[in-house]
DNA sequence: GTAGGGTTAATA
DNA sequence: TATTAACCCTAC
């Protein structure tokens, strides 16, 4: 089959939402592919990433071909826009959240810390260190301050029981749902519609257009069918085909060999030579390639990146598979990360860092207490509020995700009431509280009288009970964390969000009602 | 636990 | 004295 239909046949399979993922999967798997352009590689981890919208369950699947995604566009000098960054932060949020649970059950923490491990330790801590260590100036422009805000978060999490039951009671799945999506509209409408599909309709127009007495060129056929990363030169000029055979000839990026191979993502060599690849192999394939193993592949990719920087020119050492590897390098020590669907080789690299993970989470378990009391765990988890619970989580581990029927695309399952963020709506029941109240000394029942915070103790029950406290003027840093609170968590969540700034709250003594009379009068007036 | 009306005290 | 912020009370 000629190469150009091939690539159309890609490029309108992937860009198209109607073309189930199976069948654009099973068709990459027996199309002669060509070398690639960064376009059909951006769809192919957009088609990753709505295969995982689909089920409603995302892994880091969606976080590595966001990334990848992130580098093509700085490659081809696209914007990375606001809603790519919010749909990242939003899944590196869920990727962790949905292995929560304030009241853990056997080995649920555990889980919980390797997702942490993976997700904020590992691949968005390298990110910071990337950004900090780096001499080439290399931005990631996923690297939000919201993100990094996130971390702290969901890193508190771990001991913070307070904060562990806030997350959970929060639908960070919906929120990456949502956030995601719209990234995805937002960039198959940029992304524009596939040549297929121009052709099509621009043979449409065409017929229209001849019929009625109107001639149209070559060029102007060329013209307007979309055509991404082509010279504006060769754009101008005559057949389509010619530009698609040229463009060809000057890119080096296989879509396939993203999604069948190992990716080895690393900024500097990006910037400084492209994307530096194996050629794939024509069809019938590199003999060499094929007689490898790919566990053998794996195995010398890490052992180039434990030596430290892979050179450019090892690329050509590094034995293809059949569908062909990309090596992206930077210098930038770290794990080979895995995306794609070839589970030999990349089953192999999650083990190795899972059981790394494992033996380090390990350790940490006894160092690291339970923050939640035994009663919590027995005297929560009962009734209605443990089906809820087993509605707000799905099964504990990511390979489970495959077992979950989702048949429409649009359908969660799993879903739980949406927790607003939004400051004019209410946040809806947790399902998860707990009945046990531990007030501070500082904390004051609103049914009781009160007392100026001057008094003994002396005072309390015996004196005179009326008095009012003596006003204490609420400082920025306290309004700062009002805001935050209510922004992140919802206005009407007094509780939570005292608990969530308790160790700036606590200090003159607020209350939810002080934080509820507070926020009524900084939205008071305009 | 929260909302909303009422009260009090500081300040211009 | 009017305004405002902080605090109190009570119904839900």
């Amino acid at each position: 089959m000629n190469r150009d239909m091939c690539r159309w046949i890609l490029e309108f399979l992937l860009s198209s939402s109607v073309v189930p993922d199976t069948i654009a999967k099973k068709v990459c798997t027996v199309l002669p592919l060509p070398g690639f352009d960064s376009r059909l590689g951006k769809m192919l981890a957009l088609k990753s990433i709505e295969s995982e919208v689909a089920k409603a369950l995302f892994t880091e699947t969606s976080l590595e071909c966001l990334e990848l995604i992130e580098e093509i566009d700085c490659l081809d000098g696209t914007a990375i826009t606001q809603a790519m960054k919010e749909a990242y932060c939003a899944v590196a949020v869920e990727c962790s959240v949905r292995y929560l649970d304030p009241y853990p059950g056997k080995n649920a923490r555990g889980l919980f810390d390797v997702a942490v491990n993976k997700t904020w330790r590992g691949r968005i801590r390298k990110m910071m260190e990337a950004m900090v260590l780096s001499s080439s100036g290399k931005i990631c422009h996923l690297l939000t301050p919201e993100l990094i805000e996130w971390k702290d978060v969901i890193e508190s999490a771990r001991w913070d029981a307070e904060v562990c039951e806030r997350l959970t009671n929060m639908n960070t799945r919906k929120n990456a749902l949502d956030k995601v999506r719209a990234y995805l509209q937002e960039t198959r409408a940029s992304m524009g519609p596939s040549y297929l599909e121009s052709a099509a309709l621009l043979s449409e127009d065409v017929g229209l257009r001849s019929s009625s007495g109107d001639k149209i060129g070559d060029a102007e056929l060329a013209a307007s069918i979309p055509n991404e990363g082509c010279d504006k030169s060769v754009s101008e000029s005559a057949l389509v085909i010619d530009q698609m055979n040229i463009r060809e000839e000057s890119l080096h990026c296989s879509t396939n060999r993203i999604k069948e191979g190992l990716v080895v993502s690393d900024g500097s060599a990006l910037q400084n030579a492209a994307i530096c690849m194996e050629k794939a192999p024509e069809a019938g394939g590199n003999q060499d390639s094929e007689q490898l193993g790919e566990t053998d592949l794996t195995q010398r990719i890490n052992e180039a990146i434990r030596k430290g920087k892979m050179p450019l020119e090892d690329n050509h050492d590094v034995p293809s598979t059949r569908r062909g590897v990309i090596i992206i390098d930077s210098g930038k020590v770290g794990p080979a990360t895995v995306c794609s669907k070839d589970h030999n080789a990349s089953n192999i690299q999650a083990e190795r860092v899972q059981k790394s993970l494992a033996s380090s989470s390990l350790e940490m378990q006894p160092l690291v207490k339970d923050p939640l009391p035994d009663a919590l765990h027995k005297s929560d988890l009962v009734g209605s509020e443990l089906a809820t619970k087993a509605m707000h989580h799905e099964p504990p581990s990511e390979n489970q995700g495959t077992a979950v029927n989702v048949p429409e695309q649009n359908t969660c399952w799993s879903m739980v009431p949406y927790q607003p963020i939004d400051d004019n709506l209410k946040e809806q029941p947790s399902a998860n509280h707990s009945n046990s109240r531990h007030p501070g000394w500082m904390e004051r029942d609103s049914t009781a009288h009160t007392y100026e915070w001057g008094d003994s103790f002396n005072d309390l029950p015996g004196g005179s009970p009326n008095k009012r406290r003596k006003k204490v003027k609420w400082s920025s840093e306290e309004e700062d964390a009002l805001r935050e609170g209510v922004k992140k968590i919802g206005r009407g969540s007094w509780k939570q969000i005292l608990r969530f700034h308790s160790e700036i709250f606590n200090k003159a003594g607020r209350t939810e009602v002080d934080l509820k009379d507070k926020w009524r009068n900084l939205t008071r007036w305009p």
